[in-house]
DNA sequence: TGCTAATATTTAACATGTTAATTAAGTTGG
DNA sequence: CCAACTTAATTAACATGTTAAATATTAGCA
């Protein structure tokens, strides 16, 4: 707002914004603010990362999988929020360690069906205690209530902006 | 948060939760939220990478290194949260292109002071207007005061979280 | 002084993000 | 039935994310 007169015009701000030409303190824009607190909030679930040995990616694609029967890799993709040429790399992985399994979907050929091995689910099923339990401590740490804001703010913001294009 | 008790006592939830064994709808997850809400937030300011072919993250050190007179390498890895490794290759990148340099610090020989050239000057003070625009529309789409709570709720959970080693 | 530890940056290796092109299979309309 | 279009997934090329190792410089201290 208003960036011409305020500087004489007002009365100290004891804020961050100090900009010669219109730019807000560029540490402080809300992308850094969302890519600090997502970088937060995974290092929280890292000890299961390294335990087994997986990325981040890995385990968002192995706890989708064995939480459904069978899904589409299209609709894995949008699910996670990875895309598609990335998912196809880590299937592959995956598919390597047998931890996924891919196969033709019968009713179009052109969609791959993809489900989880007794190994990848018995994995997931021993994390998901741990994981659920740093859920539990986040939203203990943060305020339940408050978290629950954050993430209905956070999806209305992405509404907003997927609107407006 | 007690999760035995409550789906009895309260009235037909119309959420998404549907666990067989105590995980939440997995594409719902606080680090899936944070990332979906950053990709939309960058998505806005696409238009600027595109019209001078930049990536965002080399955006991100231009915006910042041309808004300060000249800082360490450090001090810029921290300042836009890209990694010393990522930054290294992206500076490399944009020095080819003359739009930053790099010198060493005389009064500590391990230390890159990092600048803005002219021309990196002039680009970014062009875009200030058009993204300044896109703020103040992002603003006023949701709300002036519920886009500062949502920042400043985000700032909180880096600090909670954190904290929390 | 000289040895060791700490700091700042870079490089290397591999995984992922992103855009565009490719391949294969389904759909549509003549 | 078939050519043109669409959809689903993969591949390719390049940029970035991440961890560990390498380099160079400075700081600490016996």
């Amino acid at each position: 707002m208003n960036n011409s007169d305020s500087k004489h015009s007002s009365p100290p701000v004891p804020d961050k914004d100090t900009s010669s030409h219109g730019l807000n303190d560029f540490s402080h824009t809300l992308p850094i603010r969302l890519l600090r607190a997502r970088h937060a909030a995974v290092s929280q679930f890292q000890p299961i990362f390294r335990k087994y040995n997986v990325t981040e990616q890995q385990w968002r694609v192995l706890r989708m999988v064995t939480s459904a029967s069978a899904m589409t890799a299209g609709e894995l993709s949008q699910a996670i929020f990875i895309s598609m040429p990335s998912l196809s790399r880590i299937m592959q992985t995956l598919e390597a360690r047998n931890l996924i399994r891919r196969h033709a979907n019968k009713d179009d050929l052109r969609k791959t069906m993809v489900s989880s091995t007794s190994t990848a689910q018995a994995m997931v099923a021993e994390a998901a205690i741990w994981s659920d339990t740093r859920y539990s401590d986040i939203a203990q740490w943060f305020g339940k209530e408050r978290l629950e804001h954050l993430q209905q703010l956070l999806d209305e913001l992405v509404q907003t902006l997927d609107q407006h294009q």
